[in-house]
DNA sequence: AAATTATATTCAGAAGGTTGAATATGATAG
DNA sequence: CTATCATATTCAACCTTCTGAATATAATTT
């Protein structure tokens, strides 16, 4: 393989999606969005991060389009529009130590959004 | 999913791997031995990058025990430890586009190594 | 042992990403 | 139209990482 500007590109494209991924708080995010779409309350209630923290963080993968806000009265929604992107994190995964697979979605007692406060009602 | 210190220190490690993968003269190297062992001389032949630089990124990478050395004669030839990185080499490549697929190893004119070397004489 | 070949290390300046605090926006309810 | 709630943006200090040049090492041949 000689190592054309072509594939030379291909790889500073790859580089860029991995730095997106090169970032604890990125990947709890993608982590709490493996389940489905999630408020900004929720993700913030969930992994502990601040919310203006998790906002920044948001607006990276964001414009990397790896992510797609959705507002719903008070509440904005992220999803992931990139699934691919999960292959890379479980092949991650499976390389460190103690990776025991990941739940579904949990509802926090603090949240305040919708989803967790009709969950908490009906139980 | 609430994010306690032991999930946080897993997102940590996967963090460490992706920085790893988050630079194009190590995606470059870890597609040349995607084929196999090779020397630096080969790598340094058909990637174009210096050598001490090269070597610079190899220890990176030997550093992490993703990649291996041995040496014979001359030649100190690598070899990837952790063939399950190539899980998320490939996911992301599925990701960017005009993705296609990498080719056998290739041999270059200008390489001194022995592969290479036997390889021109038989052809 | 001197010369050669292949590879590794060191170091400093430049470049880029991370983090946190403060503040801004924009929708909704009263 | 004011207050409130959820979320977003800005900015600067800090910290890493990258990059390149110079140099070192270690095995091999003569």
């Amino acid at each position: 393989m000689i190592v054309d500007p072509a594939r030379k590109q291909l790889y500073n494209q790859q580089t860029q999606i991995f730095k997106l991924l090169s970032h604890p708080a990125r990947l709890t995010i993608l982590e709490i969005l493996r389940s489905g779409e999630e408020c900004v309350c929720h993700m913030e209630a969930v992994s502990g991060y601040r919310q203006a923290y998790l906002s920044q963080q948001l607006a990276v993968l964001r414009e990397a389009d790896i992510i797609q806000d959705r507002r719903e009265g008070w509440n904005i929604y992220y999803r992931v529009t990139r699934p691919e992107i999960y292959r890379a994190l479980d092949a991650i995964q499976s390389m460190v130590s103690d990776s025991r697979p990941v739940q579904g979605r949990t509802t926090s007692p603090h949240c305040p959004c919708p989803k967790c406060a009709t969950q908490r009602k009906s139980s």
